[in-house]
DNA sequence: TAGATTGTTAATCGATTAACAATC
DNA sequence: TAGATTGTTAATCGATTAACAATC
């Protein structure tokens, strides 16, 4: 299905269409057409054609898209479908949030294992997954499959747990740590919950818009 | 200071740089050339010192660029220093969560207060943040200074409450509720923590990376 | 001074938008 | 059929990279 690299900006918008398609569904539209979605997406018509037309044809002339039949077809180009494992490396104050109130299963993913230092919480189960020691998750990439370490452990920790993970195969990692896993050469898929990267591009926004409104009323000032 | 439309992507590196300073200043580096920034970085030298010249010049021919000097520039790029305030707009799980988690304050920003519809938590403190019934919410907007609305609300509300906000003249939103809130014509500043976005896409990046495997691997049997 | 590295201008590359024939 | 809307090709726009004079 897959032909030519797909840019990052075409990926990143992906899962955005899955969950306005998901929300329209919910609304009982069934159909849409580029226009329709690039106004609800705050995107023009002619990028999502584009976009969709990278990995095929889902779309009908002078009909648009049938709703369901786009949201499988990009579920699957996401690879929602194809039961990818996650282990939980780092059980505290985050990972047992995240546990609480993000559902793996919903976007297609099985969490099949949790692991910490603690020894109070090792042979314990949280939420049905089984909390292992730290000791044991070599071990345990050797023996099972895993697709995605999804990395809640401390700040400090999150270096040297990386380098077991990447060395021991693990190919991909969810990264909460705040910490730069950037590493010049490595092949390791990371991807990145930044809060506060978030918040400070939020930050510079509002701080632009201020400096906006502090201009266009000191002009108004000269003016009177 | 700023002059010229700066580009969203310059924007979204402004917190990367940032953070990479800090981790710079904890290890006692106190002096980076956009050479070396990029190879940690993952970035082109080039890119680097574009970006930079956004909004001045902050290094040295010859030298490169003083790390704490520079990350005092950044943050005021970013608007650190202005001492924004924020309220947290549902203190269910996620929001919980976030403020258990997340040090609002050392990145600039004070929580000053927090809303929510359930009567038990009305008129209690969570982390010393105040929480106000919902009823509160429009009063306490019009009464006092409030930069960012950080929506932690359920799906359900998501829609309402953020046009109660937009109506009376919050300008920004921190969003956590996984709905997408863009709006064709609004001026409302949105950010979006979207956990399922970031997973999907990681999920994009290993479907494709086990795609090339599979078909080097056939290539190679097929030559065998 | 010689070497290093910046800030900036120009060249390249890639992504978005526009336009339109194909067709449901 | 007539109208609507796709998929795709070409045109435009913007972002990244390369190059280099300026200078610490």
């Amino acid at each position: 299905m897959k032909r030519v690299k797909v840019s990052n900006n075409v990926i990143r918008r992906l899962p955005r269409y899955l969950r306005k398609l998901d929300e329209l569904t919910e609304n009982g539209v069934s159909r849409i057409s580029s226009f329709e979605l690039g106004q609800q997406l705050g995107l023009t018509p002619s990028q999502i054609r584009q976009d969709f037309s990278c990995f095929g044809e889902f779309g009908q002339q002078g009909y648009g898209y049938n709703v369901p039949a786009l949201r499988t077809q990009i579920a699957s180009i996401l690879g929602m479908d194809r039961g990818f494992n996650a282990i939980l490396v780092g059980v505290g104050n985050i990972g047992r949030a995240l546990v609480d109130n993000f559902s793996f299963a919903e976007w297609g993913f099985n969490l099949t294992a949790a692991f910490d230092i603690k020894p109070e919480l090792i042979g314990t189960n949280f939420h049905g997954v089984p909390i292992y020691s730290n000791d044991e998750l070599v071990d345990y990439i050797h023996s099972n499959r895993v697709d995605v370490a999804v990395l809640c452990v401390p700040k400090e920790a999150a270096i040297p747990v990386t380098k077991a993970l990447t060395e021991n195969g693990i190919e991909a990692i969810w990264n909460f740590t705040n910490v730069e896993l950037t590493e010049p050469n490595s092949p390791t898929i990371v991807e990145n919950i930044h809060f506060s990267d978030s918040l400070l591009s939020l930050s510079y926004y509002v701080s632009e818009r201020l400096d906006e409104k502090a201009a266009k009323s000191a002009r108004a000032e000269k003016q009177a």
